[in-house]
DNA sequence: CCCCGATTACTCGTAGACGAGTATACGGCC
DNA sequence: GGCCGTATACTCGTCTACGAGTAATCGGGG
């Protein structure tokens, strides 16, 4: 599924949706898309909007409609959205809603990661995150709220989205920290050995070195331990998916 | 904040992190990441991989530690990390733990252009990606149950974490569903007419408007209506953020 | 003992992302 | 009426991402 598009960049998607009420040169493009506030998310990158442009022309999704110059400014393209352009958009749009897509958000990156650092240390920056989430949860319910007097729900349906995501990413750092603070995390005292001595706890021996030397290479075992590594291993981390 | 780093991809993440416990040439990285099921979340690309352990190197994150050859095989060339690649991971780490990012998920994306389908189109998606998310939900649990019992907790708490983000996302779905069914969305009734007649609601006009012609420009106005638009204009997004 | 498919280990070329730079025009102020 | 800051509207070149290809080696079957 998720076959790739012609143009797979989510500033196309922009583009097109920019297009379809009625034709636009690049540059109004960028500043409606900044006026609705899509520059938050993915500030305006220049060249990629050119590019993007041109690659859409390229495959038939838009088409340029005149290219004037007014006053005596640099020349202007006015692309329209064509007729494929508006299936790609539909039909993208479809995509995108209907079938829930594994990513690979940058705080999941970071716990895969937790291991190198020291479990105390782990426990700080936890509490950071979640102090900053709830300012940043606090400033996106008030411009909610804010936006909600000026504009039907209907058009805030994202924002509602991703405040509904944070507010449960808040809710799990908080349990996590829960557990860290308590103890009861099963695995957080190897973990602390591990730092403090510095030694890979024997439990976790094993688990660290899977799927290392698939043809069993003797240089490979020898030069083992040439460089004396005074930090522990990383946390291992396995996939969540069967088979 | 989130000063851009000399290499930013999350892939140089992963290789930094495999080569803690000790030197590894890269395909032996790929393989690593493989087993730990790193690949489930990124498939791992080739041409980035040999990429991104040469920009380490460049930067001095990385190090060549030999380039034998055994049997005849290509050249393998070992990467060891060096005392500033220790550095980089870890001060990455903490980056990614404890600041919360902005990121742009692709069904956010997707519910931000949903105007351009019809509302019943629109709900009948949503029911999809709902299905679809149970399926997915379920399988991730029992995953991480089977899991659970061959390794400590704290190697699988991305997995619970993802696994609790989505749960909130399956949770706002279906809130969302109810709230289309019943009608009890503001603006669904403008949406749908839109939708149906295919004539903006007037309430809605000067909403899609927004931040176009910045220089009042006659031109631009002569030409509006000259492509007889057949279809609604997107739903507006604006600003999540005050300011 | 030789062949064949799988595995190992990369290389290279192209397409895309992006930032810094450029050049013009408008409007307000003295 | 001339000057300057800001907004307009791109262009260009570099750096990055990635897939398709390549080539050697290993192990097992006939």
């Amino acid at each position: 599924m998720a076959k790739r598009r012609r143009v797979g960049n989510l500033l196309a998607l922009a583009v097109l949706a920019a297009l379809v009420e009625r034709p636009r040169h690049p540059y109004e493009i960028a500043a409606v898309l900044r006026a609705r506030g899509k520059d938050q998310d993915m500030p305006i990158k220049w060249g990629s909007l050119y590019t993007v442009v041109a690659n859409l022309e390229r495959h038939g999704l838009v088409a340029a409609v005149e290219s004037a110059r007014q006053g005596r400014r640099p020349e202007r393209t006015v692309y329209r959205l064509t007729e494929a352009g508006h299936a790609e958009l539909v039909d993208w749009t479809r995509e995108l809603v209907a079938v829930p897509e594994r990513e690979q958000p940058r705080f999941e990156a970071g716990l895969s990661v937790l291991g190198v650092l020291a479990p105390d240390e782990a426990l700080d920056l936890l509490r950071q995150r979640l102090d900053r989430l709830k300012g940043q949860l606090a400033a996106q319910r008030a411009a909610l709220a804010g936006h909600a007097r000026e504009v039907p729900r209907i058009f805030l349906i994202e924002a509602e989205y991703d405040l509904a995501v944070r507010e449960a990413e808040a809710t799990w750092v908080r349990g996590l920290l829960d557990e860290l603070t308590t103890g009861a995390l099963p695995g957080l005292a190897e973990w602390r050995a591990w730092h403090e001595t510095g030694a890979v706890p024997p439990e976790w021996a094993a688990l660290a070195e899977r799927g290392a030397e698939p043809h069993r290479d003797p240089a490979a075992l020898a030069e083992r331990g040439a460089e004396p590594h005074r930090d522990p291993a990383a946390l291992a981390e396995r996939g969540t998916e069967p088979h």
